[in-house]
DNA sequence: GGTATACTTCAAGTACATTTGAAATATTGA
DNA sequence: TCAATATTTCAAATGTACTTGAAGTATACC
């Protein structure tokens, strides 16, 4: 992942509404939801506040949206996020590792997970 | 991790300058680097600049200062790193696994660290 | 004490991000 | 075609971040 992808979606998640949209739509999985929906779910933000927030997640590649009769669905870019947390460990991790330790105590609570792909050597 | 927390984190880390600096500064480990250093090695950037992105990083925890002499020693927060990842993991994870696909291939990169703590079950 | 070095703090200017409400666009169904 | 729904786009106002250079603080050494 280049430099400067990684800084665009740095910035995109730095920004309250946007971290509660990204988390909404990581839940929602590959169905999504709906700008309306998104929009009530953040304490019913103005529609076109949500609208501005929205594009700039999609803007750094981290949701994307398909239209669906009036309504517009977005939807978390699930390779975009996984991307961006390589990112963040691999760029720290040349040289030592000690900014994974806690990274790795979440695999064990992941499900659905071949046990094989956590196993070195 | 607070959201709040990690929010002043990615903003922390959503500047080029202060990208590079964490970079340079977790290759540096332990040790850390004096702040002219790091100056220099950013393309000799005013000092003034380095010192207000350095206070940012500081401020979000991601890094820590201790006087030696005349000079101001800069070095990574590793815990806080790693508070970091975990965050944007678990902030993601909780569901389903997919964000943390590519970081898992990153674990094998890992030297020096217990291979028994990469297996799951 | 005085000077040099290493940095930080401050104030001013500039640039960029966010919110707001009104107007515009797209789609549906009567 | 018209009205209703769902959403975006636009322009203006406000707020926040960044850079710059000058002045200030801390330490060391003569």
């Amino acid at each position: 992942m280049e430099e400067n992808q990684a800084l665009v979606a740095f910035a995109a998640i730095s920004n309250q509404t946007r971290l509660r949209i990204i988390r909404l739509l990581v839940l929602a999985g590959a169905d999504g939801r709906q700008a309306g929906v998104i929009a009530r779910e953040l304490d019913a933000a103005a529609p076109s506040r949500v609208s501005f927030h929205l594009r700039q997640l999609e803007q750094a590649g981290l949701i994307e949206s398909r239209r669906e009769g009036r309504s517009i669905i977005y939807s978390a870019t699930f390779p975009a996020l996984s991307d961006l947390v390589a990112f963040l460990m691999h760029d720290c991790c040349e040289g030592h590792c000690k900014v994974c330790d806690k990274a790795i105590a979440l695999f064990a609570q992941c499900t659905g997970r071949p046990t094989k792909a956590l196993v070195v050597s």
